[in-house]
DNA sequence: AAATTGTTCTTCGTATACGCTTTTCCCGGA
DNA sequence: TCCGGGAAAAGCGTATACGAAGAACAATTT
């Protein structure tokens, strides 16, 4: 929201708390902590090698977030991303990105669209390779690209956690929707190209319904652990 | 989002840090607190009467929630929302709060709409009666419950937060604005009654809009502090 | 077998300490 | 008077310890 402000004035500080919430939300989004495990204090403390504290306040925010649930003198457990609530998440993030499409491609400059550009030969060229986890990285990186783009910062970041819980879910249910469709993308970064936020907007949609097809398809059946 | 879990077990204790959370949250938005005050640790410890570390973990979620803005090293600042930041609100607003009018009226049953039917019409009263506060309040709890009724916790959950931030913006600026259009109120729940998802996005839409506009006529100005 | 009691684990909040930046403020010089 | 520099103060970041209270579980008793 406010990054600008951040790194104004000397500080690249990097505080422990922040680093913590960085490394349980990875651990929680790859599994490493599975849905309904719990999570005491002590223990993530000694996992990452800090005291109580950082790691009281990056539950938190963590909790804010939606990826741990907080009992009151119980502690926390890992959140349980229930398959109920993928199609709700897909009804949200359809919205948000077709907004941001719309955005950026009225606002984009040339070296905006010189960067989705690159994004989407990086793309090609991991699909070429077959290395599905930097496909997987590449699309995701399109995605923030355009709503970092799209200069709305409340978008920007509602969107962005959005997604990281679509990923959450996927990497639980199965492995990465197999070849992402690049083909769409280009579609995508086209339109906003042309500057046409309609175009731009069709062509977001038409993605994510794509997106939340594949993902109904891979995500069969329920989680949760308890 | 879990809510209904957390209730379930024995747990009405209610953190200090909640509670410090809440205080901040209303003090913020009614003002006590301006945009760009400093919000020393120690200082908010002694306001609320507890010691520094409830204060932290609020000031961890606040900041995550946008109420405030946390400078490593340097402390919390009360968040400045800048002119420029209510039309990126209202821009989302518009998108969910449209797809939520939608999915209201796929879903609504008799009961949802005899609820909307019924702050209806204590709008319309406290219309009459001149009671703006109550007006307003009214507003927020016809806005509030269509969420609800969508069904879709996640977009309930974010436009929610939305909808505070948009009402701080508000009580900053100026006084509420002034009658609000409940012809348009009458309009969007008829429409949810009908059960016709586009129509209900439409007159969605259509207020949206028009408070929008109002929010830019009534917010003259930039805020913020220094 | 069921109920009660007691023990243990953990969270919650407080207090304290200390290093390290940032901020403030005072003082001397131009 | 104004400016700059440097010492002192303020305040954050982190660690640690401790007591109180709740929850879970085991043991004991009825």
């Amino acid at each position: 929201m406010a990054e600008d402000l951040r790194d104004k004035l000397g500080a690249q500080h990097l505080p422990l708390r922040d680093q913590v919430l960085t490394a349980l939300r990875t651990a929680i989004i790859d599994g490493d902590y599975l849905p309904g495990e719990r999570l005491t204090e002590d223990r993530l403390a000694e996992d990452f090698g800090v005291s109580r504290n950082p790691v009281r306040e990056a539950l938190r925010v963590a909790e804010a977030e939606g990826f741990v649930v907080i009992l009151p003198r119980r502690g926390a457990v890992v959140a349980s991303p229930s398959s109920g609530t993928i199609g709700d998440m897909f009804a949200v993030r359809e919205r948000l990105e077709a907004l941001a499409a719309r955005l950026a491609a009225e606002r984009a400059s040339a070296a905006d669209v010189a960067a989705l550009r690159a994004l989407l030969d990086q793309g090609r060229e991991a699909t070429e390779r077959q290395d599905l986890p930097r496909v997987a990285e590449l699309n995701s990186a399109l995605h923030l690209r355009i709503l970092q783009i799209s200069g709305n910062p409340w978008l920007s970041s509602i969107a962005k956690s959005l997604y990281l819980h679509v990923q959450w879910v996927f990497r639980l249910g199965a492995e990465q929707r197999a070849p992402h469709s690049w083909a769409e993308h280009i579609q995508l970064v086209d339109a906003i190209e042309s500057g046409d936020g309609d175009r731009a907007e069709r062509a977001a949609l038409a993605h994510l319904d794509a997106a939340s097809a594949a993902a109904y398809e891979n995500a069969e059946g329920g989680y949760g652990a308890r």
